[in-house]
DNA sequence: GTGATGACGGACA
DNA sequence: TTGTCCGCCATCA
């Protein structure tokens, strides 16, 4: 069973993703940290990638860490992401989400509360 | 099996 | 200050 899509990295990934609530956003690398590895950044948008044929994974609620939709130009139209996210009352300006930090969703914050 | 790339981020010059 | 390079894990050629 080593061939198996239990990679760890991936579903770590998802896992956070499908926590982030409406109207939120995270970036790559707050998910990346999350996970252990800063610098693995790049494998978060590469998961995001696969998660996109998944349900569930709002792919749309995680920018880079300047609060650009880097990755709109995977998704299905041209701007498909900044509709989703205006539609869910997040701000964006040509790709750019203007109160980033104020919507900003925290999983090493949120997540790591677990205070309840 | 090896090499290069990827929806990023941080460090260094 | 800006520009460039490296690293991370996984997937594709």
């Amino acid at each position: 069973m080593k061939k198996d899509s239990n990679s760890g990295f991936f579903e770590k990934v998802y896992e956070v993703a499908k926590q982030i609530p409406a109207g939120r956003v995270t970036s790559y690398g707050a998910i990346a940290r999350f996970l252990g590895s800063p610098q693995s950044a790049r494998m978060v948008g590469w998961a995001m990638n696969a998660s996109k044929e998944m349900d569930g994974i709002p792919a749309h609620r995680v920018v880079n860490r300047n609060g650009v939709l880097t990755g709109k130009n995977h998704f299905s139209g041209t701007n498909a992401m900044q509709v989703l996210l205006e539609e869910e009352g997040v701000k964006v300006k040509e790709l750019q989400i203007e109160n980033f930090k104020e919507i900003f969703w925290n999983p090493l914050k949120e997540l790591n509360h677990k205070s309840y």
